[in-house]
DNA sequence: TTTTTTCTTTAAGGTTGATTAAAGGTTTTG
DNA sequence: CAAAACCTTTAATCAACCTTAAAGAAAAAA
């Protein structure tokens, strides 16, 4: 389940990230409206938590143009305690919940849940697909052609990155951000262990998918023909 | 046989739940209509317990929803003295009974029974199942390949965790928010513990249920081949 | 109540397997 | 060709996890 968070108090988006991603949740955070409208437009995510107050764009304009874009995902918008008004405009717009600030870690999970529950009555699991490969990132397994093998997790979050940027070509910085975090002083070698442990898993797979390198840029997932 | 105590006095619901599993019954307590409303509509309860004064959302309204939701579980509503508008309120919505504060133990244990006698002439059981084993959870007995073998309420509980959640990975932290509560200082290493304890109980029934543990993520059940 | 038993938690050391670092090879580019 | 970028494998390190024993707490029995 993948959930996207809005959020520009830095600190905020990231508690919230880690708090989710306890719950096994796969979480993205971005701080800005514009990126957020970005990011929600892929429509691979299950919930939004949208903060009202952003820099760029609020969070009721993004709403209303994810909706316009006739994208359905389940909206939560966190709101501050005086912006009532708001909030009714948020559920106008189509947000399915909202939740004051300062709220519990309880509370929250308990609306994600509802908001989740009731938009899919059957939950969507956590296959994403590419060519003819499937990763599951719940529990690590990717099949294709009737095998299956398992991942590791860092191996899980390079392949899962590279599959929801579909064509985008991603470099190892934005790699070693994602996998390790922001500041952290990984190297590039440690990237490309990582790339050829997950080429050696897609071969014994026989799978179409393959990694391709493009020097000096980055990795991109392409089908053989 | 399952409870859900829905009550916003912390002090009567933990009270409550006592009783109640003194009594062999499985009980959850949850403090605010939202999150009872979320636990009602899982609809894994034999019998749910409301109070009628709640934050978030009053008694009635969770009745009405669940009720609209075509949830049938028997409801027993529990009102404060002046409150006898919203008990008749409360039955036209079709709660099954209501009980007056303060009550005493044995009336309400008679009222629960009575309760649950009227519904289902047959009382569902609670043994889960999952491959080859099953679990009951008032007995705390779990048989499979004719072996049979008694679990320690801690082991049951997080058995029954694993086996309700079937092939989703759980997390350390989400097996200790419900073994232990939610802002408990508990290791992950207790859940370790009993991980190995249910482990090695597996292993004595010759189950081909085992634990799997997934790094990083958590556990999930898996049957073996 | 005191004793005994059972259950739960803590602590510690061992084991496994993930991660990192390193080294040598290969491919691409100027 | 030389330099840079990348690939692959292996070995060392480190973190996650497992297991056992025993202390502590709670419940049951005496």
């Amino acid at each position: 389940m993948r959930i996207l968070i809005v959020e520009d108090e830095l600190h905020l988006a990231e508690a919230l990230a880690q708090i989710l991603r306890k719950q096994n949740y796969s979480v993205d955070a971005v701080y800005d409206g514009q990126s957020g409208l970005d990011n929600a437009l892929s429509g691979i995510y299950d919930l939004l938590l949208l903060d009202i107050m952003l820099p760029e764009m609020d969070g009721i304009t993004l709403l209303k143009k994810i909706r316009n874009e006739g994208i359905t995902t389940p909206v939560i918008l966190l709101t501050a305690k005086g912006e009532i008004s708001d909030k009714v405009a948020g559920l106008d717009y189509g947000a399915d919940d909202y939740i004051a600030k300062p709220f519990s870690t309880e509370e929250l999970l308990a609306r994600i849940r509802a908001a989740l529950r009731r938009k899919g009555e059957i939950l969507p699991d956590d296959a994403l697909k590419f060519g003819d490969i499937e990763l599951n990132t719940v529990n690590l397994k990717l099949s294709g052609k009737g095998k299956e093998i398992k991942l590791i997790l860092k191996e899980s979050e390079l392949l899962e990155l590279l599959m929801t940027r579909k064509h985008a070509v991603t470099s190892k910085e934005q790699i070693i951000e994602k996998l390790w975090g922001f500041d952290s002083e990984v190297e590039h070698n440690n990237v490309e262990v990582y790339i050829s442990f997950l080429r050696k898993k897609l071969t014994f797979l026989q799978s179409s998918v393959r990694i391709t390198t493009i020097r000096g840029v980055g990795y991109v997932l392409e089908v053989t023909a």
